[in-house]
RNA sequence: CGGGGUGUAGUUCAUCGGUAGAACGCUCGGUUCGGGACCGAGAGGCACAGGGUUCAAUUCCCUGCACCCCGACCA
């Protein structure tokens, strides 16, 4: 049923290059510029008048509507509700936490004046909600039997970032925000663990990303959690992106807010908490790990359009726009683009698309009209190939499939070729100036050596990966015994 | 917040001590459409803001602001 039509497919190669885009920097040769570019000229988002800030532009927002509708049914799933909290904070709220405070206070938006007059007490821009949610818990819960507290919400944040990057690190982002309760630890645990896998689930399925789930080091964790789960994926630049966090938070929030619940001796319990958090960071990466010199290129599951029909007129308009409409008809089960724009050429078209990553473009012109064919082109390889019409969802809904598994395998191959065990310093230090990527080295686990390897070389510890095996080896930096062999890299 | 750079048309840039020009984009008309089509006509600028030097500043100098790159901080 596949047959290629066009003569030799070993040309293919040769005219994409010819297909580069005039306006695009490459990909291949300088990844920040050309992923500013992309994003612009895909007209996913665009700078916002506030500094620091960006405004998601509906094509881009369709990417985050598609990552909320798979992450919200696993949500449900598990049994936890949606709610929503203020976007203001006391600010006494965030100096209950020590730590917490700390750790947000350079980075936080602070109402001073409302309604015209000086506030008594100002109000934060929420940076992440532990402090607002964790109060109203309080109120609500007074026996163990009120346990476990299971709610999320998607909404924005504020933390006011030096330097900010599309996507990647704005001064405000959406994500969600989950926040648990319960009566013990283990329960928690579960939690924390299930909402990686969540994210994980994400990651690998619906974005077609590859990376590595572990917990963070002491430094790197999330100011007053005990521990940090992350999911690291690698870029193409050699450098890593942290996917999500989630968290658990023991109970140093309960403690900090003197939330006690009676436990079933009648004695006072500190509930044990876990808050997980996803953010539009996730587009970025998307965005970076899949790209290529030609623009977008979008795994079939997120893109907003998975199909775009491209009507080649001659003299006869009408009869290929009802060929078109005919087809597309029958293309319900995807999302479908027909684009019927008589002031574009198709040359144009192609090109805009391309950028814009669409999966599938179908072409259809005289040659299909009178063969009852449509020729189908394949964003991520440029493969050309005709088929009959009658069996075309089919044929289709395996190509998208396939265009999915293969977007993944190669993030996944890229990720597992650029990743190396090293055992001398002299190795890590050499890789980190030239190839960069993912580094497995030992590491006494003492916050010293990591602050001298960040300072040396750049790269930070970034997860200890889950499936790791404990060992007998020597700490890369001081050589002192180590039982694990850490993930590091340079990051985002 | 430290080091460097840049602010001129919607965008990318050129120009110059005597108040501006290209390409692309945009608008209108016509011809086109299998890899960013073509012809013709048009619209579009207080040269980031303020101050100084000068007969004269978009141009030189200072300050501020914004943006970009490189560091420190971060989902």
């Amino acid at each position: 049923m596949i047959s290629c039509s066009t003569p030799g497919v070993d040309t293919i190669g040769e005219n994409m290059q010819n297909f580069t885009k005039k306006f695009l920097t490459k990909k291949s040769q300088d990844l920040s510029k050309w992923y500013n570019e992309v994003i612009l000229k895909a007209e996913l988002a665009d700078y916002a008048p506030v500094k620091g800030c960006m405004v998601i532009r509906p094509y881009g927002y369709a990417l985050w509507e598609g990552i909320v509708g798979f992450m919200d049914k696993l949500i449900k799933n598990r049994g936890i509700k949606n709610a929503y909290f203020p976007i203001f904070i006391p600010e006494k709220f965030l100096n209950l936490e020590k730590e917490h405070v700390e750790g947000f206070a350079p980075h936080l938006a602070v109402v001073t004046i409302a309604g015209g007059e000086e506030l008594k007490e100002r109000l934060i821009v929420r940076p992440t909600s532990e402090t607002v949610m964790y109060e109203m818990y309080k109120q609500w819960t007074q026996s163990w039997r009120d346990l476990p507290i299971l709610i999320n919400q998607w909404n924005n944040v504020v933390r006011w970032e030096k330097r900010t990057y599309l996507f990647l690190r704005t001064s405000e982002f959406l994500w969600q925000e989950g926040h648990c309760a319960h009566a013990t630890h283990a329960e928690s645990v579960d939690v924390v663990l299930w909402a990686l896998d969540a994210y994980q689930k994400t990651y690998n399925e619906l974005l077609g990303m590859y990376g590595i789930a572990g917990v963070k080091s002491e430094s790197e964790r999330f100011a007053g959690a005990a521990k940090t789960y992350t999911y690291e994926m690698l870029m193409p630049d050699g450098k890593a992106l942290q996917g999500c966090t989630s968290h658990d938070l023991g109970q140093n929030f309960a403690k900090a807010f003197n939330w006690t619940v009676q436990d079933e001796k009648g004695e006072k319990l500190y509930p044990w908490q876990n808050s997980w958090g996803f953010s539009t960071r996730s587009i970025g990466g998307l965005i970076m790990a899949h790209g290529d010199d030609q623009g977008l290129i979008l795994p079939p599951k997120i893109s907003p359009i998975q199909v775009v029909i491209i009507p080649i007129f001659k003299k006869s308009k009408e009869r290929i726009n009802k060929y078109v409409k005919d087809l597309a008809e029958k293309l319900t089960d995807f999302r479908v683009e027909i684009d019927l724009k008589e002031e574009e050429s198709a040359g144009f078209k192609f090109n805009k698309w391309e950028v814009k990553g669409v999966p599938l473009r179908i072409e259809i012109g005289e040659k299909e009209i009178q063969d009852n064919t449509a020729t189908l082109v394949r964003r991520d390889n440029g493969e050309r190939i005709t088929l009959k019409t009658n069996n075309l969802e089919k044929e289709i809904n395996k190509l998208l499939t396939e265009m999915q598994n293969e977007a993944y395998a190669r993030h996944r191959k890229f990720t597992l070729e650029n990743t190396r065990e090293v055992n001398t310093y002299d190795e890590f230090k050499e890789i980190m100036q030239t190839k960069k990527g993912f580094l497995k080295a030992f590491w006494c686990e003492n916050p010293e050596c990591e602050k001298k390897i960040k300072e040396e070389t750049k790269a930070t510890t970034r997860c200890l990966p889950l499936d790791v095996k404990e060992e007998n080896g020597q700490c890369v930096y001081c050589g002192k015994n180590a039982k694990y062999r850490w993930l590091f890299a340079q990051s985002y």
